[in-house]
RNA sequence: GGCGGCGUAGCUCAGUUGGCUAGAGCAAGGGAUUCAUAAGCCCUGGGUCACUGGUUCGAUUCCAGUCGCCGCCA
């Protein structure tokens, strides 16, 4: 599959909370993705930004004396700085509150209206302030008038509001979704979404009355007096950041051929806003529907939910501090090593320990430090001649297999999949080297030749793991293959195959990758 | 309460359309080595495949019910 465009987005984390693994987790992912797609040649757009209007900004900026934009303004630094630090390699970073933003926002707002999409109406009901959520009497009578995720209680709402019409484009979707399985996953969440749209779809009000929000949001064309509902302000990023639509200004020609966009990466419990709302947002708007919306799972910590009162909480502090320890390349591999992507997973500092001393330590790194070792022992270290009596199928095999494999894993995010078949050459190789004992037949100088194409093709197999492992870790990727004596951009879609190595070429200066860690 | 999923070796899980002695990784025990980060390699698991019935020549794999866990919805 020749895919040669690939946008790829996160949700735009909201600045009311500071960045922590459940944030860093859907960012990692986008951003081996993202990396994967250079690797592989393709043109690669990676969206990630911050989430900033709504009444919790406004309310949470008034407890601390602060105005709703100096509130964002500090946090919003405790994301970009975050992800800077996790060698996240974002396009772009978009702000709801940039007014690139925001002017096209309204434009959106105004084509809907041309487009007899909304419609004024008055909402009365409950509200969950904490979710940004209307609520109906029935679910809040179940909760005792109190939100059930918070447990804060509910606000009566009664106002005039705008509203969208989705309940006229639920039969489009249902039949979108049956008609592209690729467009919700895992599966079990698509699952979910046709359950629920088969219960029915009412329309949605999208705006809120602009008094109780301090000015702090986008204000409806229309009507001055309201502001776009927080969701549909959100949602629009993905496509207002690629300068859609064009108002006029610098951007609006830039990045608009990213979209549709090919993959779309959220946590799970905003699956519902993504996949129906988001959708026929875009079908209102006359806009092609995104190729996937993934929703992956949540991290629990040492075997229970998260929280700070337990103290098991991973935020950015913890993992900062884990990965001054073990290497931030380690921790990316962790995150998405240890738990298929979509399913829940725990997070356990033990775990990550085991993972990182046998995968990285004892396997990757051990490799490569044998591999350099001899070469340079025997070799003067430089890379030998290949040599087809060395018997090196078996890793040649392996070798194939993750070639083969890791486009259609990365397709599928099976992230977990593609770093077994990098573990399985790894594997291989590390047999190979005691099923031929190199280090014997450097004793007998008939075998010389034979001790060379065996090292040539360690090397070439620690080449392959090392630029396979390259989106998931940059650092070290580079680290090792300076060990091989390579350096540079690599391009996958180039180096991903077998026999590149040149024999004769010097290797560079050895030292251990992937410190074992007691 | 409705819909869906799950319950397989100590732990985490694979097990296509039912059929050779039920598998992998990790952990644990033993062995032969030394190039390497005391890492790597080889050997060792006999587990009522949750329970109970049913279909079948034969079910972990199909059906029904029971118990337990989870997700979405109400």
């Amino acid at each position: 599959m020749m895919g040669q465009k690939f946008y790829v987005t996160t949700p735009i984390y909201y600045v009311n909370d500071s960045p922590h693994i459940g944030h860093a987790y859907t960012t990692i992912a986008a951003d081996v993705l993202a990396r994967y797609h250079r690797a592989c040649g393709h043109q690669t757009w990676f969206l990630t930004g911050a989430d900033e209007h709504g009444v919790k900004i406004v309310k949470a900026a008034a407890e601390k004396g602060l105005t709703p934009r100096q509130l964002a303004d500090s946090v919003v630094v405790h994301f970009q700085e975050f992800w800077k630090f996790l060698n996240i390699s974002n396009d772009d970073f978009i702000r709801t509150s940039d007014a690139r933003h925001e002017k096209r926002l309204q434009a959106i707002m105004e084509r809907l209206l041309q487009r007899d999409q909304v419609y004024q109406g008055k909402y009365e009901g409950w509200y969950d302030e904490g979710q940004e959520e209307f609520v109906t009497e029935s679910a809040a009578r179940e909760n005792q008038y109190q939100s059930a995720i918070s447990g804060k209680p509910l606000v009566r709402y009664s106002e005039p509001s705008w509203f969208f019409r989705l309940s006229q484009w639920r039969e489009k979707l249902l039949a979108y979704i049956q008609a592209h399985p690729e467009f919700i996953r895992p599966e079990s969440r698509r699952n979910e979404v046709l359950s629920k749209l088969a219960d029915g779809l009412e329309d949605l009000s999208i705006s809120r009355s602009l008094a109780k929000l301090d000015n702090w949001g986008v204000s409806l064309p229309n009507d001055p007096t309201h502001c776009v509902y927080v969701w549909i302000d959100a949602l629009s990023n993905y496509i207002t950041a690629l300068g859609y639509p064009p108002i006029g200004q610098e951007g609006d020609q830039g990045r608009w051929d990213f979209w549709p966009a090919s993959l779309q990466l959220i946590g799970k419990d905003i699956l519902w806003f993504h996949t129906v709302y988001w959708p026929c947002l875009l079908m209102a708007l006359d806009v092609p529907l995104p190729r996937t919306i993934f929703a992956h799972g949540w991290w629990t910590s040492e075997g229970k939910k998260m929280s700070k009162s337990l103290g098991n909480f991973v935020s950015r502090e913890v993992i900062t501090e884990l990965c001054n320890e073990y290497s931030r390349d380690a921790f990316r591999y962790f995150v998405l090593r240890e738990v298929p992507f979509g399913a829940d997973g725990d997070f356990s500092r033990q775990a990550f320990q085991l993972r990182y001393n046998v995968d990285l330590a004892n396997g990757v790194g051990n490799l490569l430090a044998r591999t350099v070792n001899m070469i340079g022992r025997y070799f003067q270290a430089q890379v030998p001649q290949p040599d087809p009596s060395a018997g090196a199928q078996p890793v040649q095999q392996a070798a194939e297999a993750l070639i083969a494999a890791a486009g259609p894993a990365m397709e599928q995010c099976r992230f977990n999949a593609y770093l077994d078949k990098v573990q399985d050459l790894v594997n291989a190789t590390n047999k190979f080297i005691d099923v031929t004992e190199p280090f014997k037949l450097a004793k007998d100088a008939t075998q010389r030749q034979r001790l060379g194409g065996i090292l040539y093709a360690c090397a070439e197999a620690v080449r392959l793991v090392l630029s396979y492992l390259e989106p998931f870790m940059p650092d070290k990727a580079a680290e090792g293959l300076s060990q091989l004596g390579l350096a540079g951009p690599r391009r996958l879609d180039q180096v991903g195959r077998w026999g590149l190595l040149t024999p004769g070429q010097a290797l560079g200066k050895a030292a251990m990758l992937f410190p074992r860690k007691l």
